[in-house]
This record gives structure tokens, sequence and C-alpha cells, in this order.
DNA sequence: TATGAATGAGCATTCATTCAT
DNA sequence: CATGAATGAATGCTCATTCAT
């Protein structure tokens, strides 16, 4: 009984797992209008009806995918910027974890800047806010605040830079595609610079 | 009478303009995947044939748009950045040009961002590298440059600073779009103030 | 009076002529499918609507041209026919100009056999029967059975005789435009020896 | 149950057959303007899409027309020609194979001549050349060849009257349209002969 | 005399989805 | 567990025609 069960349920989740990942291989290569069910079937070697089977609509792939895809980012960033104490040394892990894991897995980034750019409510409205909304955002804010607070940083308004470092983030993407060759660390290191520069207290004041 | 060649070409003008318009507003309310030629036909009140019959192609009118959107652009924005001297202040103008523009004309950017984030050639590939790229790209940096020769800016690399100050312009239409009672003036000035920092010379060094 | 009547007439004529001629080169370049109004108002440096102003639809446009096209044909072919006496030498002037009339105007031949074998009345039937049909034949058949009567000709079916013979002249046109470089001379001399042996009489009996 | 795997591929073999006799049905009826589609899968009682779930497109459909009907035609004819041992009784046979699958298989026929007409390529060139070019006539060609090596016919060019043999014979389709109640068999003697004395050795030369 | 404007019908094709098996 | 079959809706586009001028 008990392992009756779990075997389907296992197959089920190997299944999904490659549908989602021949998804994202799609969505980051073929572009969304592109990236339709037949197509994706194609590069999973399986019939259409074989994704309708595992999740009942196009709309609930494209979500498990975005799921996916976070869950991936925040288990390797996550940790990466809780292993620092100071929030100067946190907001420098925060860039760098992130512009490193976007580097590694850039087809898993640009499927979900597809899905998050053009997916659509069924009132027309965004279905994704975007990597910038409030939720992604809010983590960012809390950790320059706290550097504020501690006297690190000076006086800024914490959601306006904090926009701006996750723009500069989510920005990575397309530049790693449209320039492949690109000095990732020099990128980074360049981009952290910036915005010690743009945060750190004891500049003179204009 | 006397101009009886304008007529016709005064009709066409003002037709191809209100069709330029209503597929801004498609594009940017309803997305490009949306924007069929039916929806903004039925916007603009006006049969699918009408739009064809004034562009050729859905891909003309499109090209059209962008035209029209960065045409417009470039106008506000271009003496403003001009009319200053300095480098520090031709940056502060070029950050507040922009802002302004597209709080102002925040559905032509959100239709200029449809476009260059969805529209394909026929090989599949962009068929805009959108505004980050190297054209729109290039005058920032040289601005950048020159104030580093004139010593008023520290030794960055002026490639990745542009490329962060323009993510950081360009997503101001989402942030917009996201918080329509954002107080424009403040995100502007924290903006302004930011790249200040950042770009300045004279900051302790690390 | 007489005049100011006729001046319209002879520029609607004029222009008439004009449109046929583009209407026949469109027809033979193009073939059928592609001789919208558009493509031969086009050729004709003219808008569509000069098409329908001066013909009420496009099927009186193409019936035009049939005409046009068989008013040519009839004005070369007929006098060369008559001016034989024998109905041998009737026969050998039928298939001598009509070759000659189809080599030297190949484009007209062409469109007319588009026209014959697409066009369609509104009931779905072929609005020409072509070259092969009653009226086209009643000559040929005549003449075959006249020769007959004065015992040139051995004793055969005339309309089937007849209709071979116009199948073989009216796929002339198909072969000059794949062999442009036929030597009409001799493909003329033979065929015209091919129809004196199956016509003549006093061959050895089978 | 034994043979699973053939029943999917019986039924899409069954319903691709029924398409491709819808298509060839309306193509006879219709001609190839009205073959659209819609109207082909009107006539077989189906949507649109099934077509093309079966046929990748309108292009595969046609050509397989075109093959089933040449098939047929092929499978007919050729043996009762290579039954046949002179060069005069193989001409016999040939030109009366043809008109007895032609008469018996109009539809066929005709659907075949409106494909073969009108089918362009994307360059605007004809798909087909047509049953009179090359590959079609070259059979005939060596036919004649061989009866003029073996004494049998006259010294002709055997090119050009395999062209008057063959337009004779692929124009009987049109005629049959056009005279339903014609005597196939008489009309097929009448022919037999003509090409029987147009070819034959012995005549009192001119 | 001639045209620009506009349209509705029709085209081949793609798509996500449903359903029986 | 997975698929083949089939569909209706939508897409960009072409077309002959109408109409006011």
């Amino acid at each position: 009984m008990s392992d009756g069960q779990k075997r389907p349920s296992f197959i089920e989740a190997a299944r999904k797992a490659q549908l989602i990942t021949c998804a994202i291989e799609t969505l980051a290569t073929e572009g969304y209008a592109q990236a339709s069910l037949a197509h994706i079937a194609q590069r999973a070697h399986v019939s259409k009806s074989a994704i309708t089977y595992y999740f009942n609509s196009k709309e609930e792939l494209l979500k498990q995918v975005v799921i996916e895809v976070y869950k991936g980012a925040a288990a390797y960033i996550g940790p990466r910027v809780g292993a620092q104490s100071g929030a100067s040394e946190r907001l420098r892990a925060y860039i760098e974890a992130h512009i490193e894991y976007i580097s590694q897995h850039l087809t898993q980034i640009m499927a979900l800047a597809e899905i998050g750019l053009n997916m659509r409510n069924a009132d027309g409205k965004p279905a994704l806010v975007g990597l910038t909304d409030e939720a992604a955002l809010d983590p960012l804010i809390r950790l320059l605040r706290r550097g504020q607070e501690a006297g690190e940083f000076r006086d800024f308004d914490a959601r306006v830079v904090a926009i701006t470092i996750r723009r500069a983030i989510d920005g990575t993407s397309r530049l790693l595609i449209g320039h492949p060759d690109l000095d990732v660390g020099h990128y980074t290191r360049e981009l952290v610079t910036l915005f010690e520069y743009a945060t750190r207290k004891g500049n003179n004041e204009t």
C-alpha cells in the first residue's frame, strides 16, 4: 500500500521535472510566443496531451516553472547572504550571489523573464509583477534599513535604492545574452563598488 | 483647392497617427501577445483591413510605433542634457529628463518595452536589442568618460555604470505602473543622489 | 457635339486597351491566382479603382481579355486559311497560321489559357470551355468534312480528328514556354506532316 | 489486441485516404482556386483543423493527391503496355490504356490537372510541369524510336509525335467533362487509327 | 475621369484544450 | 500512464468591391 502509492508519484515527479526543464529551454531559446505546448512537447519527445495530463493547463505549467526557478535561486542565494553579518557585507553578498547564480543559470533566468514579461491573467493584467515586486524587494529593503540603523549606510530612501539594485541585478541576464564573453567577475566587482559608494556613510556631503 | 494635393495625404497622416496611437494603447494595456490587428482595430473603431491598408504589415505598424516613441523621447531629452555643461550636471539632467518623460508618457514607453522585449525577426532573433543596446548606451558612456577625464568622476568602468543607470531609468515605467501614486520628484532626486555618490570623486577610498 | 462625345470615348478606349494589355501580362507572367486587381493596377501605374471604373467587375475585364485575344488570332488566321483552296492546303495553312500566331503572341495565348483553365461562373462551372469547344471546333470540322467529300481525306470521324489537331495546336504555347529555343519551323513541319499522313487517302488500308 | 500498434495507424490511414478523396472531389468539381481547406473540410464533414492535423500543410495534402493519382494510373497502364511486344501494338495499348483509365477515373484526372496547372512554388514557378514534361514523355519517345528502329514506323521526329499523342490523351478528360455521353470506345478507336496512319511506314511518300 | 478610403469575406496556419481509449 | 483524434478560436494577410468625392 504505502509502496504502491509512492511509485506513481515518483514517476509523476520525474515527468513533471522533465517537462518543466523542457519548458524552460523552450522559453529561453524560442521566446514566450513560440513556447507552445507543441514545441515543448516536441523537445520532451512526448505528446502534447502528456503535458496537459500532468499540468491541467499551460498556465499551471508556467507557474510551476516560475516556482522551480525561484526555489533554485533562493536556495543558492539565501545562505550566502545569511552567512554575512555586517550590512555592507550582506549587500555585497546579495549582489555577488545573485549575479553568480544568474550567470550560471542563464537559461532558467531567461525563461523566468519571458514568463514575467508576457504572461497575463484572464483579465489581461500581468500575472507576475516581476522580480521587482514587493515580495522580492522586501528582504533587500530590510537589509538596507538595518544598515542605516547600524550607521553603516547613509540616509537614503531604502525602497528607491533597493529597486535600483534589483534592476541592475535583473538586467544582468540580458547583458550576458548580448555579451556572452563578458567578464562576470569584473562586472560584479564594479557593481558592488558602485553600490558601496552609493550607500556608504562618510562621504563628503554635497 | 489650391493645395488639393495635401488633402488626401492629410487624411492618411491623421489615420496613421490614430492607428499608431491605438496600437500604443493596446500594447501598453493588453501586452504584446494580445496586441493583434483585431484588437488594435477594435480600439480604433475600424476594420482590421483598414490597418493593413495604411500599413502594409503588422511589422511596419510596430516599427512606426517605435520610431514615433523614440522621436518624441529624443526631442524631449536631447535639449535638456545639451543645455548643461558640467559632466555632473549633464548626468543629473540625463536622469531627470528621462524619468520626467517616462512618467509623462507612460503608455508610449510601455508600448515600446512590449515591442522591444517581444518582437522577433523571421529568424527568431529579437528585432530590437532594447534601450540598453550599444546605440542607446554610447552617449551615456561618453558622458561618463568625459566626466572622468575632467576629474569630476572617480575611476570606474564607464560601461558598467552606464548600464546600471540605463537599467534604473528603463525600469521606472514598470515601477510607475505598479505604483501610480509614486512621488516621481522624490524618486528622481533619490536616484540622482544615488548616482552622484556612486560616481563622484573625492570619497574616502576603500 | 459630335466631337465632344467622341473624345471621352477615345480616352476610354485607350485606357481599356491599356488595362487589357496589363491584365494579359499579369496573367501570363504571374498566373491566374496572382492576377489580382491590385497587381494589374500596379503594372498599369493606376489605382485599383480605375479598373473597376472602366470594367464594372474583374469578370468583365477578363472577358474582354478573352475577346481581345480571340479577335487578334482570328484576324491573323482567318485570311491565311481562306487564301487556300484545296482541303489539304487549308489544313496545312490552319496549322501553320495557328502555330505562327501562338509563337509570336505567346503572352496573349498564355493569358487566355490561364483564364480558360481557371475562370468559373458563380455556379462553380468553368466560364470558358476552352479553345476546344464547339465554336472553335466547328470551322475545322467543316474543313475536314469538305476534304472527305472532295475525296482528299480518308474516312475518319472528323470530330475526333479536329479535336486532336486543336489539342496539338493549343499545347504549343506550353511547349514554347518550357522550351523557348524550340525550332518552331521544324515543329510546325513535323506537325503538318503528321496530320497529312493521318488524314490523307490512298494509304494502304489495314 | 495482439496488433495493438496497428489500430491508431489504421484510423490515420483511413482519414488520410478520406481527406485525399475529398480533396480530389473538390478540386475536380470546384477548381483549384475554390479548393480551400474550408471547402475540402466541409465535404469531409470535418473541421479545417482536422486536415492540418493529418497533413502538415495544404501543400502536403496536394502532393499526396498527386502521388495517389499517379500511382493508380501507373498501376493500371504500365502492365497493359508491357504486355504487348510490337511497337505498333504497344502504341495502341498506350493510347487505349490511358483513355480507359481517364474515362474511368475522370475525377482524379481532373484534380491532377487542376493541381498541375495551378500549383506554384514559393517563387511563383509552377510546382509541377504537367503530364507533358520530360518524365512522362520519355517512355513514349523511347517506344516510338524503337518502332522506327524496327522499321515499323516512318521517319518522324519522335519527340513531336510523342507530344502530340500525349496532348490528345491528356485532353480526353476535358472532352469527357463537356460530353459525358461520348462513345469512348469509338473515340479511342479513331484516335488509335489516326496515330497508326500518322506513324506507320509504307505510305506513299509525298 | 479617376482616386483614396474602407470594408467584409475568405485564406492557410497555429494553438490550447477536450475526450475516448 | 499516456496518447491520438479532433476542434473552435484566433492570427496576419489578400482580395474584389463600394462609395464619396
